[in-house]
DNA sequence: GACAACTCTCATGTTACTTCA
DNA sequence: ACTGAAGTAACATGAGAGTTG
């Protein structure tokens, strides 16, 4: 599972892990309004209608029928699929029976909910990677325009003076810290590893790092 | 041990149906 | 009443892992 690195404070993104317990806001909404709505049948017809599908799906040429689950079995299936993201065939078989429904249907369905588990995280990882660019199209476009600034300032060799030797420093001992864009030398501190891959990875949080 | 055949489960994509605005 | 969009149960398919002879 790949993770994203963690959002910054106004975006937070959260990696849902079978097995672990998922949001209970990602649940869908609708299940449970539209179950509201529905009449919901009685249990034999339920059960009568199920064998029916079961014998009519061996005559060869089934209309599929599509039956709709009641409250307390979407209920239940939910609390079950918060426990365990999967379920071994003992598991799948007591759910079923405590359902009444097909171990067949309560195998389509965890299929199923894995399956918009996994659409809804996408969809709110598209969104931050979204987010993540206009972050980095905009801090782009104020470097350029800082370059360009620079350029248009510049009149001969930079005189920056080393506090060591005492001697001007050539230009291109100079560089700026990505996060807290002051201007460094090479001469006084070499970039480690790690800062170099941190400034081309973006951060975490746009905002400069306070241990700069 | 290597292998093929089989079964099971999963992810993924699609279809068919239901509900609602 | 009709219609399109959204949600979802059911199905199809292919891959991977485990079992068996």
């Amino acid at each position: 599972m790949a993770v994203l690195p963690s959002a910054s404070s106004t975006l937070e993104l959260t990696i849902s892990v079978p097995g672990f317990a998922s949001s209970p806001t990602l649940l869908p909404s609708s299940s449970v309004k539209e179950l509201d709505i529905n009449q919901v049948p009685l249990e034999e017809d339920w059960m009568a209608s199920n064998m029916e599908d079961e014998e009519e799906s061996s005559n060869g040429d089934p209309p599929r029928k599509k039956l709709r689950l009641t409250k307390e079995q979407s209920r239940l299936l939910e609390e079950s699929f918060r426990q365990n993201h999967t379920l071994n065939p003992k598991q799948k078989e007591s759910l079923a029976m405590q359902l009444k429904l097909r171990p067949r249907q309560v195998e389509v369905w965890f299929q199923n909910r894995r399956a918009r588990s996994k659409l809804k995280q996408t969809e709110m990882e598209c969104e931050y990677l979204k987010r993540w660019f206009g972050s980095l199209t905009e801090q782009n476009r104020r470097l350029q325009r800082e370059v360009e600034e620079l350029r248009a300032m510049k009149v001969g060799p930079p005189t920056v003076i080393s506090p060591h030797s005492c001697e001007p420093l050539p230009a291109s001992t100079l560089t700026m810290c990505p996060r807290c864009e002051r201007v460094t030398t090479t001469a006084d501190k070499p970039p480690s590893a790690a800062a170099t891959l941190s400034a081309k990875v973006p951060p975490h949080s746009p905002q400069p790092s306070a241990a700069c």
